[in-house]
DNA sequence: CTCATGGTAGACAGATCGGTATACCCATAT
DNA sequence: ATATGGGTATACCGATCTGTCTACCATGAG
């Protein structure tokens, strides 16, 4: 029983659930079934503790796409499988990463205006890592274009589709998001 | 000086900078140099002016892109310079929509978790709207495809193009989208 | 046994929140 | 001449916010 741990995830569940400036302390510390002062000695701060937030769901949700494309073939097949995995992320498929409320860490950043702040670089640096993971499965295509390119293209489709689902409840925009996908990845996925 | 839309332009600003739930009241009323007495004499609580925000900020979207989209020749020509649109806005070179915060829309929802929300709903309602002026462009083009499934796949680049170009900074969001775009369009605009 | 550690429960402080009330000002229409 | 409507400025109310403090409890090590 890691306190620590317990407030980290008790304290996401309400974030994501509600947005983090409509959730205060006490509701954390209550739900939590841990006392205000544990809190203050694990986190200097509820920044601090947002800022834990973060860093546990950038985590939770790479390690699951990770393990997602890595158990098909590589390449387009893979590629195509992270359409697969965000229909069930907004399809509540998925216990892990917990009921779908849109991606944490834009709406994070949509709290938090200013993009000098730790907290949206934070958010920033998930993308990145996000990218980084989608650019390692355009490199297998072994493609002459540039892998940039088409990385940021699947990333805007995946992004798309994201708040495509969240905003207007379109459960099914992973699986449009994915058609178009098909029609950016090239047939043969190994020359 | 209608103090009313003193009011709801100065907090959209507000709002739109640095999230609705950071403003307070008494930093709109200051700001937009109005007594609060007079606020509360236009919008009976801060849930009323921020309605009042939303469909302001709907109209004004709305005129804009209505107006960049009737300004060349109807079809994919109008499609296409929609990502124009969307580009000039991520660069600031439109003062209409003021610098560019992400969608107000989004980030709206994204502070407020509940789809049963008035606010939420309204959200919905702007995106809906944005989607049936592209979908009456789509209309122009006189394919035999479903008009449906391509004004979908336009508005998810939209999307992706609009999150991308926030929370990653961005800037050349659109241009990317608009590559895209053109892939998904036909080359006879009209047969 | 003793005592440090890490926990609980909750009162409290100071600031700020949304919203109301008071007192005053001033232009215009009767 | 005066009454009224719309505005200002600001004090105030109760609630809630983050963060601190006090007092107590349990457990395991020396």
């Amino acid at each position: 029983m890691n306190k620590r741990q317990q407030l980290i995830e008790q304290a996401f569940q309400l974030f994501y659930q509600q947005g983090i400036h409509a959730v205060g302390i006490n509701q954390i510390v209550r739900q939590a079934k841990v006392a205000k002062k544990t809190l203050y000695s694990h986190f200097e701060s509820k920044d601090a503790l947002i800022e834990a937030v973060l860093a546990y769901r950038d985590e939770r949700f790479l390690v699951w796409l990770d393990k997602r494309m890595t158990s098909v073939e590589p390449g387009k097949p893979a590629l195509l499988v992270m359409f697969d995995a965000l229909d069930d992320w907004f399809n509540n498929r998925v216990p892990t990463l917990a009921n779908f409320h849109g991606c944490f860490f834009i709406n994070t950043c949509s709290e938090y205006g200013n993009p000098e702040s730790t907290i949206y670089q934070l958010c920033q640096r998930h993308k990145l890592r996000v990218r980084e993971l989608i650019m390692s499965h355009v490199k297998q295509l072994q493609l002459n274009e540039d892998v940039n390119v088409l990385t940021d293209r699947l990333v805007l489709l995946k992004e798309g589709a994201i708040v495509t689902a969240q905003v207007q409840a379109d459960k099914a925009a992973a699986k449009k998001a994915k058609l178009i996908a098909e029609q950016l990845l090239p047939d043969a996925s190994l020359v």
